[in-house]
DNA sequence: CTGAAAGCGCTTACAG
DNA sequence: CTGAAAGCGCTTACAG
């Protein structure tokens, strides 16, 4: 007498039992096939007859069966999350990227989970350590600033878990590297401002521990000098990307006897600030000043006047940071990616004109 | 003669094998109990003497274990995701409700998985049901509007995953809400440009569809009331919760014989959009006109004049939300929640003032 | 208060 | 091209 399976229970009903999801039983045994040729299909490995996955993929797609991430994850050793750290300051800029990243994973299995942390806690390696490695992070997305820390790389070569970097320059090996080339978008406020016939032009930037602060100014100045101008060190600033580091600033410009005609400011952000600083000098934008700002943030087109800025698609960056971690996947290392880069573009609103007539 | 195991490699090397994360069965070994009863020690069980549980303890600190997720899951039937879904345009909100939700899952074991979604799109419940049952979501929060969609809940409620929603009234039962009082914001507003001297006073809500559009308008009428006030039919005016759609409606108001004196606008959106229609009909705020906003968005404090609002701790409401979510579990439903509720508070900057005089 | 067995839903070697 | 066995790291009944 042939022995038998102790679990009546699963013999009786049909597959969808009482309402719960399909398992990857179900689709074995209604395909007449083993638990193992299902999750070939699933995954797409190529020793699957082509009649037989046919087969496979109609009853999946009939009973609207989807693997248990969780299940999947456990065995893989690796979950299907992906992560996105960052310590960005700016929503829009949070925002936006978070929704690149989903638009690229739409319709894949993955899911993304976000950290928000601090650089400067003591805690930060060892709790974003934990994160990763507890969540068996499939890959994670890193924005600047934090995509600058070194520390933060050294961690997750450790762990091994595939990362993207976001910055303004290359850091890293192209696979793991989303390049922003901020130092075109300081070139092109440049050259808009020689054309315009400025020749006093000053520049508040980001700290210059930031890169993005330092890439830039690097490209204002090129631009500047491409024009035969230079950056006058009493006209170079360096702040916070903060508001009140723009007004603070920008108030020691306008109050020098040969005060600027124009500011390029590090972010939109400063910007604002300089248009308040303006103000409280008594000085018209763009008549008396030309404001440059740097993100096209939603402020950029509801102060008034409405503010020239250079333009990052950070959305489009969230998605191609998305991609190339889903990518490295399925390429399994063997094609070493291209390297990706975007390039900012300047957006002329009403906040530049030409220099007064002294 | 005893039958081994066929695993030799498991029996040679310690605890620590070869750099891998420790599991439950490490602690186990090392404090010669039961993986059961480390178990009971990871999920607080009561039934565990004191003595053993201070061992377990001491052994699970010493080498820093924590439970793996998915396998905790796989065998809950349960993730340890919470899930935020959202539909809210302002990136501002998003991003302080997002870190709410971090702040107090910091220190569980919770991660937070987002999806943004668009309720007009055919996919929208079939999408969102595939995302929570696939992940087997802990719980989601709801902030407006997607909160206000009982399509959605229904399906939540079919599949038995628990939400909070967050809204401007009570929609469902107070342990599954944290109700902002929308009107309580509104009413501020009405009475602030009462106390000023104000008769002529106009509204633009958001649309009447939208719950928050409503309870504004609603305190907004009862401030008014209760100031002897009336908000005219023709001062009153129903349009998006956008920049441009400020800009129209406070034309048309603008362009009256008898334009109002002072505009409460849904959100700080629109009365961004209210400063270019006045600017674009030569008044000046708040010497002509009053402008009121909602939601204390960082554009209130960068626009020109800085604009009084009505303030919603944004942060905060997403940190109850995460937090009644995680109590749920932990009081087996045994204690039902009090009602969550949080009030709006006016901000008065420099965008209100008396009337002008005739 | 504690444990041995079975199972959560998948995948990895290892065979054929 | 396909499958039976063992395992991923935990928890749920069920016993004691």
């Amino acid at each position: 007498m042939p022995l038998r399976k102790t679990r009546p229970q699963l013999e009786t009903p049909g597959p969808e039992r009482r309402g719960k999801r399909p398992t990857i039983n179900d689709i074995a045994r209604l395909a007449k096939v083993s638990k193992k040729t299902v999750s070939r299909v699933i995954n797409d490995s190529p020793f699957v007859r082509g009649e037989t996955r046919e087969k496979i993929n109609a009853i999946i797609a009939e009973l609207g069966f989807a693997p248990d991430p969780q299940a999947r994850g456990l065995a893989f050793r690796r979950s299907f999350l992906i992560g996105m750290i960052y310590d960005n300051t700016t929503p829009q800029y949070v925002v936006s990227m978070q929704q690149g990243i989903l638009d690229a994973m739409k319709g894949t299995s993955f899911e993304l989970v976000i950290r928000s942390c601090n650089r400067q806690d003591p805690q930060f390696l060892h709790d974003m350590r934990a994160f990763v490695e507890r969540q068996k992070l499939f890959g994670v997305v890193l924005p600047p600033a934090v995509s600058e820390d070194e520390r933060l790389i050294e961690v997750l070569e450790a762990i091994e878990c595939p990362y993207v970097r976001i910055a303004s320059l290359s850091l890293a090996q192209p696979h793991a590297m989303v390049v922003t080339n901020d130092h075109v978008g300081g070139n092109a406020a440049a050259r808009h401002l020689a054309e315009l016939g400025h020749t006093r032009i000053a520049h508040i930037s980001g700290l210059a521990l930031s890169r993005s602060a330092h890439e830039r100014r690097r490209g204002f100045v090129e631009g500047l000098a491409a024009a035969g101008l230079k950056l006058e060190p009493e006209y170079n600033r360096e702040a916070a990307y903060t508001f009140e580091a723009g007004v603070e600033h920008a108030a020691a410009l306008l109050a020098m006897t040969s005060r600027p005609t124009a500011i390029f400011c590090g972010n939109d952000e400063m910007a604002a600030g300089v248009y308040k600083a303006a103000r409280d000098a008594g000085l018209s934008i763009p008549r008396d000043l030309s404001v440059i700002g740097f993100d096209d943030s939603a402020l950029a087109s509801r102060i008034y006047p409405l503010l020239t800025t250079v333009r990052l698609p950070i959305h489009d960056i969230g998605a191609m940071a998305a991609a190339k971690l889903i990518a490295a996947a399925r390429e399994r290392h063997d094609h070493p990616q291209k390297i990706t880069e975007v390039t900012p573009t300047l957006v002329v609103r009403e906040s530049t004109a030409c220099p007064p007539k002294m």
